[in-house]
DNA sequence: CGGGAGATTGAGCGTCCTCAACAGCAGTGG
DNA sequence: CCACTGCTGTTGAGGACGCTCAATCTCCCG
């Protein structure tokens, strides 16, 4: 379980430089020179903290910002009118959660911390003024949102194409990957969501998640107890999974 | 390829204003006021036809600029390794085209026309320098890559909780509504793609497509032939939709 | 009129869902 | 200390929805 980010600065234990944050490499950050970085953190609120299980932002309600997560994770989901829930995705370190709702005067969907998680908030409307004062900060967030519907594309292919077992190697491969974008082990990690969120997500009966993993097991591509997973065998998940490459 | 700026002024038959156009309160100068349009007109190269069955852009090929459509319809889809498609949309006229390729320098799916069909092409680079410029420009963008987010999570829920009729109906009122937009009728329509096209996007065979068809011929919901479709009881459709509301 | 693509209809089967029982584990309280 | 409770995850049996395969029909266009 990833730790939360250790803030030592004596005026403010919850704030923390962009420059100094490990994951400037992924954030927002990564579009700006070291020089215009200041410009950034004269509007992100910095080191909000929430326990698992609560809301980040809640749909319906006003948009007020975007959000980077720190350290734990988050999913998202949006509900029907009648209460059901589709998880619309899980976002780790480094991402940005928000982008679905920045045509709307409110969220168009919720995101609650699946662990304990601290994220940075970006003011929607000092976002967008910055970012067009920043060229290379508005390319970016072109670039985000756009990769933010082509992760829709892909899970729409992955919903719509491919068998269980496909989807699940695809979420275990993604996951993977992630993790290891932050130096952290690729094949040895411990799942943020429940069985439940998976199979919201991938469109699947939780029995039928807990089958496959199993199979998984059996099949020796896998070990799993509870959370902690251990990819065994990522040549042949990457054969399961296809042609099917899923962000969540 | 990028043919240098054409004037816009009444020479081309081919030739419209942004400012006469029907469509200008659905696509980009509806953010705009009606005395800065000259500076979308002037980085615009409108009405650029393509036969039914011609790309207007192609998977992996140089990203060069969006597209709206003036004119006839498009279709979006993705290609993975294994040579299988994904529809990843339709775009009917007003609608705008290639955002999901912004965050590489090649088009991150292909479009191909419907039918006969033309587009105003917006050049990214002249794009998105303008929108550096013009701030309610830049909160369209954003509105409609956000909006197309959204899109794909609503085709998500779609494809991962609802059953064949309800993913149809889901489909024919969302075509409905789009006509209605452009003041046309929105229970006698034309569905400007073939059977095997809404298969593929809606993760379902052929089959079961016509299938359905039928069966909400014959239950008196529609009446089909061929493309030509004609909604005979609108509130019964949206009943088998449910809360599912899909944004082709 | 014939060829071919698109659309429809039928039969059989497979994947995954549903329903149900059970196991493991943590927290609670007697 | 252990029963009690609740939550999460696992396993089994049966059934349904939609896919596959195949034949037929319709319509368009040469």
């Amino acid at each position: 379980m990833a730790q939360p980010i250790r803030l030592h600065r004596a005026t403010s234990p919850l704030k923390a430089s962009c420059h100094q944050c490990s994951l400037s490499n992924l954030c927002l950050p990564l579009a700006i020179e070291e020089n215009e970085l200041d410009r950034l953190e004269d509007i992100v609120q910095q080191g909000r903290m929430f326990n698992r299980g609560e809301h980040i932002f809640e749909q319906s309600t006003a948009f007020r910002a975007c959000y980077a997560v720190r350290s734990g994770s988050v999913k998202t989901s949006i509900i029907t009118e009648s209460g059901e829930e589709q998880i619309t995705g899980f976002f780790m370190p480094g991402e940005l959660i928000g982008l679905d709702s920045m045509s709307n005067t409110t969220y168009a969907s919720t995101a609650k911390a699946l662990e304990r998680t601290s994220v940075c908030e970006f003011p929607i409307h000092k976002l967008e003024e910055l970012t067009g004062k920043m060229p290379e900060l508005q390319h970016h967030m072109y670039h985000l949102m756009s990769q933010e519907i082509q992760n829709g594309h892909q899970l729409a292919m992955l919903l719509s194409k491919n068998t269980a077992e496909e989807r699940i190697a695809a979420l275990l491969l993604s996951l993977s990957s992630r993790f290891q974008r932050r130096r952290m082990s690729g094949t040895n990690f411990c799942l943020p969501m429940a069985r439940s969120d998976i199979a919201n997500f991938l469109g699947l009966a939780v029995e039928t998640v807990s089958r496959v993993f199993t199979r998984f097991q059996n099949q020796g591509l896998i070990k799993a107890r509870g959370r902690e997973v251990e990819l065994l065998d990522v040549d042949a998940l990457q054969l399961v999974a296809r042609d099917s490459s899923c962000q969540g």
